[in-house]
DNA sequence: CCTGTATTTAACCCGAAGGTTATTTAACCT
DNA sequence: AGGTTAAATAACCTTCGGGTTAAATACAGG
């Protein structure tokens, strides 16, 4: 696997019975064995489960007696979600329209520079990659 | 790997050069070669992971002449999204809050509800799961 | 038709992921 | 100290993921 942190969550989340335990942990903190009963494995399996979601930052694990409480830790998760949103546009409506908003607020503020200092070429931005130019049928 | 959607999604992106070509893919449609071109690897090897990407139902494959042009496909993207909704509280003030505020409007409504029909005892919704009760140390 | 270009498939290697059982550590309770 | 409960570690097995090179397929074009 490859060892960057993103990857490691992704791969961390790549398992249902890891997923099914981040949603139990949703609900709040609570103990291995709790997290293990509805499982048909052995708690070794669990017990692995659960350090490779704490190697990936999605929980964080603490000492109470003989007990090892989880609870869920927000960065990882909030870095795949910050990762989601580059392509957020993708899908979502609004995400879509305020790209375009964008695109024309950029476009009016060009204006004004421009108009502002007549003598300077106004910055312009590098457009859009735009590779892979030459293909027709 | 687990055989279901959202974790064959997961896996697929659980990859650095995965991830790279989908956002290469962000800027728009282009070729298997072009796509190969910034990394250090075989063609089979990108040819794989292109196949892994399109199982996982990320992007999408079309012929044109000899050349097999890739694009994203955004509805396992959105799954991933929709998955992580149910976190995003974890991490996301304004979802914090939001999460206060339905909380208010439901003890709102009840109380209304219980004004409104004083014989009838309210619909109780039943409280959020409270497993882990007994462990004081 | 033959050659060049784009891409996939086949066959193989290696290491890591996910599971098992058996054993060990840690902490509580008499 | 001894016994019980909670959890982790060790050793092992098997499957799968990501890479390789070499060969096959699909198409365009002189």
């Amino acid at each position: 696997m490859a060892s960057d942190p993103l990857s490691t969550t992704f791969a961390a989340l790549a398992d249902p019975t890891r997923r099914a335990i981040l949603s139990r942990l949703a609900l709040g903190e609570t103990s291995v064995l709790e997290l293990a009963q509805p499982f048909d494995m052995s708690l070794p399996a669990i017990s692995k489960h659960l350090k490779v979601l704490e190697h990936a930052g999605l929980i964080s694990r603490s000492r109470e007696a003989q007990w090892r409480p989880c609870r869920i830790a927000p960065v990882s998760l909030k870095e795949v979600d910050q990762w989601l949103g580059g392509f957020r546009r993708f899908w979502d409506q609004s995400f879509a329209r305020l790209d375009g908003v964008l695109e024309e607020m950029k476009a009016h503020e060009i204006k004004i520079r421009e108009r502002l200092k007549p003598s300077g070429p106004a910055k312009r931005k590098s457009g859009v990659n735009k590779a892979r130019a030459k293909k027709e049928k």
